[in-house]
RNA sequence: GCGGGUGUCGCCAAGUGGUUAAGGCCUCGGAUUGUGGUUCCGAUACGCAUGGGUUCGACCCCCAUCACCCGCCCCA
């Protein structure tokens, strides 16, 4: 038997129809809120997610569904799946002059990612994120919008009682400099790093703060290296922003705390990043992470435009809303029961040009097995029997009560 | 990529070296050739994740592989 590939999952029924109304909400929720729908392909050239994402991150470095496309001859190019999707917004901002509408540019969108992890609870290899992008706006308020939409967005689908972390990681200016700071300390000590430490002292030595290797806790726990570490590094411009964005969440009453230790893999985030957290869902436990990239667009060809964004596994929202046990937008509106088949089709056909749910017996089975299976699909059944087709009426059975009353004309149905 | 656990019908499961692998739900058929959801009767694993091995004999023991779950790492 062919089965469904490794991190890859099927989804229907109950979950699909689920899954719908969470899409449903999201554009709902964004779009009330100025966001514009995009839909970016699923494969792009490789260059845009190492150049973009950036090749110190573990997405980039061991995780990407990449393929060479074109065969023999020279023109072969590498292309990857997608493993998340800023990069691709970006590249559609910059490739169709988006920048031209007036600040913000807003856009949400939904769609799969793949990334070549390991599946466990919570990751897959073949996953869905619905997630904002804005761009044009450099000033704090961008931050606190798009972390009240996502906020706003948990809420419209019952999830309340989120925790929200935030944390600044400084400009390219005093990034740089704690970054240098940082190498300066732990140059003697480059060869005792693990092999990912080694690798990320060169590309992005920010990220040996979050190493949970031994050996590497040990060093991080020297006194001179520490005392790096731990001074505030982000110079006054990025403080006051981060100050400013803290006061307009708590002015929302948008819970949040502050989490230093948040560095987040991806390379493109500069100043804030936020994450949103829930403890009901094991070691895979935030729902939403996102932050600012304001030299994203630049890096990838753009003129420099500020951005601020977020995007949500699909999957984990799945996990923490309650769900139904069983859900009427499944059910038909009408079963037709009915041994004429043709007459049963062409009522069916009628009803669904109204936008009504119907549907009908294509076997000839006994009208006990039809109402049967009237009552397990739908709401009511129409009974179009030899009278009613002949004397042109409806007999029309409410399943849930048992009653059953005589329709007279089609539009009474609808 | 590394540790630990699990794997019996579409779903939930009992079984544990020895004749035909319980049971429940769902599905299908019948009792009931125009009135269902209750009830009763019947059917459905030539097979116990897959492939090897041990044994007179294996769902049960061993090995490998795969998938899922829990951690690590990382992320959404």
């Amino acid at each position: 038997m062919i089965k469904a590939q490794r991190g890859t999952k099927d989804i229907f029924g109950l979950e699909a129809a689920i899954w719908q109304g969470i899409v449903q909400k999201a554009k709902n929720v964004f779009t009330s809120a100025g966001f514009e729908e995009i839909k970016t392909p699923i494969f792009e050239a490789t260059e845009l997610f190492s150049r973009g994402v950036g090749d110190s991150s573990d997405i980039v470095n061991k995780e990407m569904y990449t393929f060479s496309v074109g065969g023999a001859d020279k023109t072969a190019s590498s292309i990857t799946l997608r493993p998340e999707n800023t990069a691709g917004v970006v590249r559609a901002y910059i490739e169709h002059n988006l920048n031209r509408q007036s600040p913000p540019q807003k856009f949400w969108y939904f769609g799969p990612m793949f990334r070549y992890e390991r599946p466990q609870a919570g990751r897959q290899r073949q996953f869905h994120q619905i997630g904002v992008e804005m761009f044009g706006i450099k000033e704090a308020a961008a931050d606190a919008e798009a972390i009240l939409c996502a906020v706003s967005f948990l809420k419209a689908i019952g999830l309340n009682s989120l925790e929200v972390e935030i944390n600044s990681l400084g400009c390219k200016k005093c990034k740089g400099e704690y970054r240098s700071s940082i190498k300066e300390v732990l140059a003697p000590y480059l060869e005792k790093l693990c092999d990912d430490c080694k690798m990320r002292y060169e590309k992005n030595p920010l990220r040996i703060l979050d190493c949970k290797n031994e050996e590497c806790q040990k060093i991080l726990e020297l006194e001179e290296v520490k005392k790096v570490i731990y001074k505030d590094y982000i110079c006054d411009e990025c403080k006051e922003h981060f100050e400013e964005l803290k006061k307009y969440l708590d002015e929302l009453n948008i819970k949040y705390s502050i989490n230093k230790l948040m560095v987040r893999g991806l390379d493109y985030y500069n100043r804030t990043v936020f994450e949103i957290k829930s403890s009901a869902l094991g070691s895979q436990s935030a729902v939403c992470g996102g932050g600012r990239y304001d030299t994203l667009v630049e890096m990838l060809g753009g003129s420099p435009t500020p951005a601020v964004g977020f995007a949500m596994g699909v999957e984990r929202l799945y996990s923490l809303i309650e769900k139904p046990l069983e859900s009427d937008d499944l059910k038909l509106d009408y079963y037709i029961v009915s041994t004429n088949t043709l007459e049963a089709m062409k009522l069916a056909s009628k009803l669904r040009e109204k936008n009504v749910k119907a549907d009908y017996d294509m076997q000839k089975r006994k009208f006990s097995k039809q109402l049967e299976k009237a009552a397990k699909a739908a709401k009511k059944a129409i009974i179009l029997g030899e009278d009613e087709i002949e004397k042109g009426f409806y007999s029309v059975k409410d399943l849930k009560t048992g009653e059953q009353r005589r329709v007279n004309s089609f539009d009474e149905l609808v």
